[in-house]
DNA sequence: TCGTTTAATTGGACCGTTCCAATTAACAAA
DNA sequence: TTTGTTAATTGGAACGGTCCAATTAAACGA
């Protein structure tokens, strides 16, 4: 994770501004910066288009390259820091507890879409898995997931019991590390109000995607339904990648 | 918007991907596609990496770069292609005609968290923008925006009733590149019901952030809530970036 | 002092190269 | 044919350089 250069550059210079080096909110110029780290200006500028990326700062051509104060007011109940995309490790659980209810696991026939949306042929086989997730006791996401058995053909109640990304990595050697994903509202219905402990006005928020290998592999199709106060997805929109 | 390099050669294979002209669903290699476009393999590589985080394609060292055929099926209510992130662009209106009434348009003192979200003292003033936007006369959101009057001295109810973006681009030469963006799910309450035409136990999809002009000066706060049929937000998530 | 012109600063785009790592293909040996 | 080794392919990281555009600072003249 930290052996790359760009890399380096992108913690250490992370490090120095929470620490509020730059108290004028003004971090040196990208040539001065390459002398004090002692690599080239394409690598700093490599570091900075990623912060940048993330709003952590902002950078103005002929003026320089500033800290954006409001940085630290982004918390989202999702971060995506670990190794893959998992709930697991992506969850910001705040201290509380994470655990995992399998509340259905069986193999089934792949359907039309899913057979688009995973690359199987009619006579394919899926998981199919139901989880509750909770916090503290507290369930706040149901989660229906569909995995071709083709790419994990051990698959038991053990392992979906537990972190399957997490699984696959170890065992596979293959990180879940992309996916589409489509976050919309809905009203919640009465599985939704049972599992999730809503009253009929609350709703529930829903992340559904389809989650890749690095090498492009469509893994999983999932669909997850959230206790509305737990679904909180906060990110950096900019118009000039 | 196209007379860089790597946008050209974005703009391109984009249009050659889904002319389906790599029927194999692999594109030549860098160093070939350096030489078809007489550009640099420094700057193929930029296209390239553009279109892998928008999860066009996938590239995999030792063996090439692939298209992702499941990018089809990835469609937004919102689409940030214009040269700003205001709704009135990024919206998938899907041929129903936008239109904005003006609920409500003054100027109020600075509340704690504003002057703290848009750089100012306690002294300041912002306007409180309350609109309701419509598609074919069907509302879907209601949107509060809060701007320092300091940074458009002269917004009045006309332009208010418009795409205050766009004004801000035409008059003051400065564009909303980037922002913020909090999605999350609420119930409905009284005012929702009304204006978006909702039952009780419909829900509001809430969307609410800060914008920046590209220069970083934060430029207004807004807090939309959607009707939740409308409310879908597509993006594409990579660790690697 | 004020406004204008000129120079210096600073990030942006792009080039072309080197070395490397992962993968695949080709080849040779059993 | 199968298996193990070697070579070729392909994307990744990094360097360091050129030229340019936007901005800011300095110098200058009225």
């Amino acid at each position: 994770m930290a052996d790359l250069v760009y890399q380096q550059v992108i913690t250490d210079l992370n490090k120095r501004i929470m620490a509020d080096e730059f108290a004028n909110k003004k971090l040196p110029d990208e040539r001065s910066l390459s002398e004090q780290y002692q690599v080239s200006r394409s690598s700093i500028k490599r570091a900075l288009n990623v912060l940048a990326n993330q709003g952590l700062i902002f950078k103005k051509r002929g003026s320089g390259t500033f800290i954006n104060p409001l940085y630290l007011k982004n918390q989202s109940s999702f971060k995506y820091e670990g190794t893959n995309l998992g709930i697991t490790d992506s969850l910001n659980t705040e201290g509380a507890k994470p655990s995992i209810q399998l509340l259905d696991f069986k193999v089934v026939p792949a359907s039309q879409e899913l057979q688009q949306d995973l690359f199987l042929t009619a006579d394919e086989f899926v998981y199919e898995i139901k989880r509750l997730r909770l916090l503290d006791d507290q369930p706040f996401m149901i989660e229906s997931g569909y995995i071709p058995i083709k790419l994990v053909p051990e698959l038991n109640r053990q392992v979906v019991s537990g972190s399957i990304f997490n699984y696959v990595q170890e065992t596979l050697n293959a990180a879940v590390t992309k996916s589409f994903l489509s976050i919309s509202a809905d009203s919640s219905n009465d599985n939704d109000q049972q599992l999730l402990q809503l009253k009929p006005t609350e709703p529930v928020g829903v992340m559904s995607g389809i989650f890749f290998l690095d090498d492009g592999t469509p893994f999983e199709v999932s669909n997850m339904r959230l206790h509305y106060q737990y679904m909180k997805y906060t990110t950096f929109v900019s118009t000039n990648s």
